[in-house]
DNA sequence: CTGTATCCTTAGGGATACTG
DNA sequence: CAGTATCCCTAAGGATACAG
């Protein structure tokens, strides 16, 4: 067994980034360096304020996300990824390499979708085999 | 710059396997060997037929998975992954990483966690300032 | 067994105005 | 600037019955 049934680490992830929202503003955080609410509305994804405060809510309870007042500027806050946020890194990448693989469009940074594929997706068929084995 | 806006590749990935029930869907295929219409629907997820279909009609549109007749039941239908389904495995890995990471109840395969672990876990701060200095 | 077809309900989210 | 508070509306999805 791969893993215990009522135990599935894709349910735990999708409760934490399984909506629409949350992927898309860590993945603003993480590649485009965005740490304040304004940032996140002018990213042009058309996320209204509520929904916005919500989800940096949320993320921020998961401590997925950092929420302190810019020392320099008290009415300033800033949104920072936490360890936790910033370990979904290969999740955001290996998502990167399947797209630029299937995506025409997607243009991904070579060296990091290379490393991907050769150290993933080149063992992919090995990998399913032996999990199904041990289903 | 990493990617190009407009053309990001977690917005690809999103539009794929986006939703609640698609994931649920392969990994069912993935980890649990499921093939049939009943099998999802047994999986215990509690999915209602009009919405698995829905899902399946468009996983395969998307070319996620393949529609075909049981050779030896013509009334059995079996789904399967195609070679582009298969690529999910890795974004599969590592949210089954990241999860044993941070899920107290995630237990998984220790070869597969401790692979991905190293190899991107491993480099996430090297990676996370290379990127910052292409943003 | 593998789906459609309907009905119905609710949660999610857009628009907007407003506040500390 | 960083949110809250409403209002409203629609699309997603659960339940169920039925069909090929």
């Amino acid at each position: 067994m791969i893993y215990e049934p009522n135990q599935c680490p894709i349910r735990f992830g999708l409760g934490v980034f399984g909506d629409h929202w949350s992927l898309l503003i860590i993945r603003d955080m993480m590649f485009r360096g965005h740490t304040r609410f304004q940032d996140f509305l002018d990213a042009g994804e058309g996320i209204s304020t509520n929904v916005l405060s919500d989800r940096l809510s949320r993320l921020e309870a998961q401590q997925i996300i950092s929420r302190q007042k810019d020392p320099s500027n008290g009415r300033q806050v800033i949104y920072e990824l936490t360890d936790k946020g910033k370990d979904l890194l290969p999740i955001m990448l290996t998502i990167f390499a399947w797209a630029e693989k299937y995506d025409p469009k997607t243009r991904v940074s070579k060296e990091l979708a290379e490393r991907i594929r050769t150290d993933l997706f080149g063992a992919r068929d090995e990998i399913l085999a032996t999990i199904k084995q041990s289903i």
